[in-house]
DNA sequence: CGGCCGGCTTGACCCACGTCAATACGCGGC
DNA sequence: GCCGCGTATTGACGTGGGTCAAGCCGGCCG
């Protein structure tokens, strides 16, 4: 009940991070005030705060961002109805976001890598209108709403940068309607196959292998297909060869042939 | 080239107004600096600006709304790619912003009535990703972006305002994935006309008839459908009694069951 | 080690919606 | 009043992906 809960390990964190860092291992569990993790040595940061702040302001943020346990698979960060207080960084780990029908479906909204902000649906009436819940073991950073909004008219460009957050999630959901309304399954599968190689490759990890955290009912439910679909379209990019699929597992062989269908410009019959 | 243009005939307003005002005409365009129409006499202020401000803060906010002349039917606002430096409310008549795919097709990702705020789309990398045009003669008000924050700085609940401004688009974006992922034509289309008699309704207009702006066209390139299903669907609705329809005039006649094949509780058939 | 359960794959079939095409309507211009 | 063109309607037909129904694989627990 309440919130999910606020389990953040560490601190500040945002849109697609710089290095996987550690896995949540318990050692991060026991963190505290005091510890070595701070927005300013996080490894995050470059890509979660792409802003220059002066050290003292980031002491500042320090002292808002909350700090806790790590999420285990499953667990929610927040349900829908319940009251905005903040929104969160992803630390390690990857969450999704989802709503549900009025006739109890769940519809998946988006899946959030470490480095990058959610939660920010509930700024609009104070209360989320969607639930969060980790879709591996994760560890996130809390950052309370108000105690930032006093922070940002302080520190204008943090004020700016988070005018700039919400923008890019609005310009992100808009691709996402393009995507539904106009292309076929494989357009969208290769599309976001290439959307989180890019999001790997800022991380500095594999941009050609990695290991999809998602179920494949998840990845048809955010693409609006079903999973037979979606299993259908991995199988026929095997077949093809610009795909190795195993299981979650995969291997992007061909990243042009791949860009190629996502964006409708592909030959091959 | 350029932008579209920066014509504001009046000053502020915001997320669906209260009144349709009068419509542009000549009058209004002659407004000029030190004409009546403020955001402190506007009556789509309570919609817009549903937030309490000194009249002071009334007055600094609207020293930086800029006016202009009216735009006519087709012209833009902006167009995708051009610089941001602005958000812009309308006054009267209405817009659609609207985005190109790769391969040169449009994509409409929105609506835009009198109250309502567009352009935010921009912020994020302090360009444009899409443009938008007006769909009949319309008139706007232009909130420069950079004075704007400045002032949040100064007034923290119009920063607040703008926090939330986003995340209503954010959730409008969400609401629209979930439609285009999981909806029949016929939930979509009802679901467009139920929104479009509620925004009425906030401006005090009817509920149950009203002249659709836009084209077939776009209702269905915005929903994710063909120009053929919509006309068909709107038939559909006409022969079942629920809908009248004569060319953009709309009689919704029986609100509850249009609601019902909405949320997919539709029992008839 | 074996059995169970949840997630994934594959096939056969079907239908909502797209496509193509013909026709009708309505509005501005002359 | 008539012409012309863009927008809307309607019909006939095809298909991408949904639905239903079997398997299959792999991890976990006893």
């Amino acid at each position: 009940m309440q919130y999910g809960l606020r389990y953040a390990i560490a601190k500040f964190a945002h849109q697609v991070p710089n290095m996987s860092i550690v896995t949540t291992s318990k050692d991060d569990a026991r963190c505290h005030h005091d510890q070595q993790i701070s927005c300013a040595n996080c490894r995050l940061a470059t890509i979660c705060l792409p802003i220059a702040l002066e050290s003292t302001d980031i002491e500042r943020l320090d002292d808002i961002i909350q700090r806790g346990r790590p999420l285990h698979k499953g667990e929610h960060v927040f349900r829908n109805g319940d009251p905005f207080s903040a929104v969160y960084a992803v630390r390690s780990g990857t969450l999704k976001a989802y709503s549900l029908t009025d006739d109890g479906r769940e519809q998946v909204t988006g899946f959030y890598f470490p480095g990058e902000i959610f939660g920010m649906d509930g700024i609009g009436n104070n209360q989320h209108v969607s639930s969060a819940k980790a879709l591996e073991t994760s560890a996130i950073c809390e950052i309370p709403f108000e105690r930032l909004g006093d922070l940002s008219t302080r520190i204008p460009s943090l004020q700016r940068h988070f005018f700039q957050l919400m923008s890019q999630e609005i310009t992100q959901d808009q691709q996402l309607i393009t995507q539904l309304s106009k292309n076929s399954a494989e357009q969208r599968i290769a599309a976001l196959l290439l959307s989180i190689s890019a999001r790997n490759t800022r991380r500095q990890l594999s941009a050609t292998r990695f290991r999809l955290p998602m179920s494949r009912t998840d990845i048809g439910n955010y693409l609006g297909l079903t999973v037979e679909t979606v299993s259908r379209v991995f199988s026929r990019f095997q077949k093809l060869g610009m795909l190795g699929v195993d299981g979650k597992e995969i291997t992007i062989n061909d990243p042009a042939q791949l860009r190629k269908i996502s964006t409708g410009q592909d030959t091959t019959g």
